[in-house]
DNA sequence: CGTTCTTACGTGTGTCGTAACGATC
DNA sequence: GATCGTTACGACACACGTAAGAACG
């Protein structure tokens, strides 16, 4: 058995099945991948793809199994160089984080700023995904780290850190009656129109749930996975904004007004994970503990058995109450 | 990256860093082992070696690092293999069981007599050792299952299968005073020599404990690893046993008699476990499912409700009583 | 008739073995 | 000086590329 045979293997099923095209792909010509096709099949003594004539159009059972080993060799090989760099080019490579947008656009920029401070030499990459594509890009290795509030909390092929605790905040223009009102309960805010986040996203799911719980339905005017599009049509005068309170940022909000809402929802925990066998390099581990150190500094780090319990910790006091 | 390279780097650490040993291992002039290590290191760009002069001594801390990767690397190759032969020649190849002495003598006889009926073709293998090596020897690829009772249980790297349950019966020669004791307590056994097993072994540690809670200390004038050995000196009048339950075989052991002691001591369960990135061969597979199902006709079989509330189940009826 | 895979064949790379040299105990 | 490692070199193997042939839509 030899690499380029399990990276043809690879290739072809990553392909379509198609060997000209996983050829390509390898910079090869097209026998020099039949041929690693075949002596990895003759060499195993069973057929493992299903033909058609001469054609290749899927794997039999045994190539299936043999598959999913076959891409953890290769995701060895890929730790083992990357173990090399990370020795040999200490401070250079690939950042590569998949993220939501709250994340990206509210979180990660105090993060990184910092980050690229200490590792100049590093690009960083942050790619978008709902969590479910999130966890598959982490698998994938396409993505190094993913941050989300979703999905990735008790994967079992992914390890992750709880990092910080967040809930959620009312927006509205000034002025707007929803602001005077005192408490502010479930029932006040179903009183008005509501502009919130799609499900899947930034705790949609819990937040509908919490509603549910006592039989009330806010009623949902528009939904986004953006909280600046959110933003947008709530200073429309569309409706009041419910979003995760690290979205308002009251010295570019002012035309806003936020209330907390915190003791109506549950907290949610932003976790920070990357697949479990593959080797995080020093400054993407470094990353995470500065990703840490920022929940610190905003007082919003989940300790371990605050995780555990979902107890209510420390929040902040941005909001005007 | 090639995988002879892997193969050299594996073959040396497993040889104390003697590139002479490690090519004779491989079949191999050291010369070509040479020109492997000098080439991976060559290619990660960075020491994987400490050396004294020219000789090698030790591995880098990067060297550590790539080393546990590339033992999944050729995990991963002989898990491919595997799935080849099990295609291949569906009904051969050897099962490697490791297994403490109780097991390997009362419980496997049986599973084994229907196991070779069926796959007459398999080489079964039977090595023995303590909880902890065969821990060691399953993920070190040495067995493909190990069955026991202590350590395997929660193990993050195995896999296991609760199989079924099992407690203690006292034995004594007949006539023996104990036997007319009505009912017997742990107290009364502490009247006795006792004769048991050895710590790390059998439901020893749950043993003492259970003596240990109401303060009590048995007199435990001889422990042994082996019911055979405990059984011997029992006959010798040494003191009265307290043997696992499916150790005794009322029909060899005539001149012995059993007390059930399951209400005295927690129901212990034997597991049935492999290496959790493992390949299971078929048939390999379907010896675990012979030893459940031998588990069921005994009653002993463990439903995952009992085991994880811990509760009393169904119990044979072989005790005199 | 174009696309796709296989077969056939030559070339060049590179891996291994032999042999000589160097270092370390 | 014996053991263990490296360097040097030659032979053989083999992996890849080119080119031509066969099956499929």
């Amino acid at each position: 058995m030899e690499l380029r045979q399990i990276r043809s293997l690879i290739a072809l099923v990553d392909h379509g099945f198609s060997v000209s095209r996983a050829a390509q792909a390898l910079h090869l010509v097209q026998p020099a991948v039949s041929q690693h096709l075949r002596l990895l099949e003759s060499e195993l003594g069973t057929p493992l793809f299903r033909r058609n004539g001469k054609r290749l159009v899927g794997l039999t059972e045994a190539g299936g199994k043999v598959l999913a080993h076959a891409r953890g060799m290769l995701a060895e090989v890929a730790n083992i160089v990357a173990i090399g760099r990370d020795y040999v080019e200490e401070g250079r490579g690939a950042l590569r984080i998949g993220t939501t947008h709250t994340q990206a656009r509210y979180v990660l920029p105090a993060v990184l700023h910092r980050f690229s401070d200490a590792y100049p030499e590093v690009e960083v990459q942050i790619l978008q995904g709902t969590p479910a594509q999130l966890v598959d890009m982490t698998l994938a290795d396409q993505v190094d780290l993913a941050i989300c509030t979703e999905a990735i909390g008790d994967h079992p092929l992914l390890v992750s850190l709880p990092s910080y605790r967040w809930n959620r905040c009312l927006i509205a223009p000034r002025g707007h009656p929803v602001l005077s009102r005192q408490p502010i309960s479930l029932g006040v805010l179903c009183e008005y129109p509501m502009i919130t986040y799609v499900f899947g996203f930034t705790g949609r799911r819990t937040l509908s749930t919490s509603f549910a719980k006592v039989g009330l339905r806010p009623k949902v005017v528009l939904s986004a996975v953006d909280t600046d599009v959110i933003k947008t049509y709530v200073r429309e005068g569309m409706g009041i904004g419910v979003i995760a309170d690290l979205a308002f940022q009251p010295e570019h909000d002012g035309d806003l007004e936020a209330r907390d809402l915190s003791h109506l929802f549950p907290w949610e925990v932003t976790r920070i994970a990357h697949a479990k066998d593959k080797y995080v390099r020093r400054f993407q581990r470094r990353f995470m503990d500065l990703f840490q150190q920022h929940a610190d500094h905003l007082g919003r780090r989940v300790r371990i058995p605050d995780a555990l319990t979902g107890g209510s910790g420390a929040v902040d006091n941005r909001f005007g109450q």
